[in-house]
DNA sequence: GTTGATTTTGATAATCATTCTCATTTGTGC
DNA sequence: GCACAAATGAGAATGATTATCAAAATCAAC
């Protein structure tokens, strides 16, 4: 099982971080490999629920993987070149479960994407 | 051209503030409109390039659109019953703003959902 | 009101990411 | 090697969204 994931997840290492499933899918073939499509997204679906990847959607809905470093952080996402900046945010979360009790809720998560034109584009 | 945007729109707010596009076709097939798919994504776009609805989406990749009240706000949503909170929050756009400025984005849009469980649920 | 041009509409086909199916391959324990 | 389970790849199926196009509604000038 670990044969593909493993290829998978060096190919999003190799993409600078993250890549839609399509860009691994076809960064894979380009290699030579002859994985399938349906094999890239079993894989990057396990390495979702595993935490070792992470999901966000670009605006037309495609998904982006992104590879995760540890711990609990933001992104800042260049719209033009998909650059990607991870944001140290404690300040965000201490405002999100500040809201959450005052309006009675628990077990609050977020989601925080912030996204526009890095310096170059 | 603001005829179906209008029944889209009410049809919104007849379905409690947000719905997907399939959602909002399919009730305005039973009120026996005989509006057509194509039309109701016309008024959506229109809709929000009007910036009277803004998108969001599921995590299935399908899209959200949600009526705004005036100006910009976040959203805290109960995972079990849907409802919906409307949240004012300048201290993330000035915290958004200062992010972008630091790393050399220029116009920096955000999304932040905060989502949990309400009181009752 | 009629004519002609422009816009809007609805049905349907096309597109594209994602998921499903299934026969084949690969791996594992014996 | 052998039987059996898990993984794989090719291609079909799905479902949301978009594009196409002819018919219908709207509008403007006369």
């Amino acid at each position: 099982m670990s044969k593909s994931l493993n290829q998978v997840i060096s190919t999003l290492e190799r993409a600078g971080g993250f890549a839609s499933a399509q860009e691994v899918y076809s960064n894979l073939r380009k290699q030579g490999k002859t994985t399938g499509l349906a094999t890239v997204y079993r894989a990057l679906q396990k390495a979702v629920t595993e935490k070792s990847v992470d999901v966000l959607r670009k605006e037309d809905g495609e998904a982006l993987y992104r590879l995760c470093t540890t711990g609990h952080h933001h992104h800042l996402l260049c719209t033009s070149c998909g650059k990607t900046i991870e944001i140290e945010g404690s300040a965000v979360e201490k405002w999100a479960n500040t809201v959450a009790k005052n309006h009675g809720f628990r077990s609050v998560s977020h989601v925080v994407e912030l996204s526009g034109l890095c310096a170059k584009c």
